[in-house]
DNA sequence: ACGGAATAGATGACACGTCATATAGGTTGG
DNA sequence: CCAACCTATATGACGTGTCATCTATTCCGT
């Protein structure tokens, strides 16, 4: 699948497009993850994870569930919500129908949480992000993010 | 800077984008992660360093220089550079005009390490990324994240 | 009913990042 | 000259991510 021959580089359109993108998708992230971590002492990944919770009856899931939705692997998953159990932030339940099964809840602290940072958050993703961009550009970047994605699932 | 009254939320337009694009950025870092550890056992954060310190006479620089050209947070350089150098791809030598300072020097083992890693990346970066885009695209991307970054190195 | 395969989840080891802090050497105004 | 300050770098603690592996169930074909 790699060891290529005669190696074919970037353009130099190529090369300044993507060390922009390599740059804004660093500089973005962090400071995202700033201002989430100073509002309300939560992360990026803890975020969704409360997002994904609060969309759903009961505040509750199971984490394969949430794995899939969240497109994360199973240890990742596990492991955070051991941190995020540890800081209050959502509880684990056993599930009578499947012994092996667990359940993943909210707490009341945990709601408080992304109730609470989810004003500020949008405001910071427009403010950085959407602030920047003509209607245009948003919907290029939806294009084109799309296609990359197509190419990404196929190549698995 | 946050507390805001009136959340206003994105539309779907800004959504769909966002959505998508928090989706490539994770899917693509994962694939050229792997595709990178599979085949030399170097990180994307290795390969950068790797390169930078390839771009220039002796292979040779000030951890300084090094931390404003990767724009990395100084301890995360360090710490990087300490488990680099445990690998053997980097070597750490005192600095004679500046008795604080160092020096970060390639080894052959790490000289090699890129230039074997190169091909690959490249190829895998044109497969997953621009062969899925058009040059229009790959223009405006280039326009709209170059945007971004005002936005943030403006926000500083 | 049973034995093997698949599924749900947790865990330990270890790489990576950030924050706060430490250390030591330069620089400069008085 | 030297005290206050700034710069270059390292480190320890701790949160985060990945990989390999372990356990307990459930499922399924015979």
């Amino acid at each position: 699948m790699d060891g290529m021959d005669a190696p074919r580089w970037l353009d130099d359109d190529q090369q300044r497009a993507w060390r922009a993108y390599l740059r804004m998708q660093a500089q973005l992230g962090a400071a995202l993850n700033r201002q989430l971590q100073a509002a309300c002492g939560l992360s990026l990944a803890d975020y969704d994870v409360l997002v994904h919770l609060t969309d759903v009856p009961d505040g509750r899931l199971r984490p394969y569930e949430l794995q899939r939705a969240l497109e994360w692997e199973q240890s990742r998953l596990s492991h955070h919500l051991s941190r995020m159990q540890r800081r209050g932030l959502v509880e684990r339940q056993e599930c009578a129908d499947d012994g092996r099964g667990a359940f993943v809840v909210l707490t009341e602290a945990g709601r408080e949480a992304i109730t609470t940072a989810a004003p500020g958050h949008v405001e910071t993703v427009r403010a950085l992000f959407f602030d920047a961009l003509g209607p245009e550009q948003v919907e290029a970047l939806r294009q084109l993010t799309t296609q990359v994605l197509a190419r990404l699932d196929a190549a698995g």
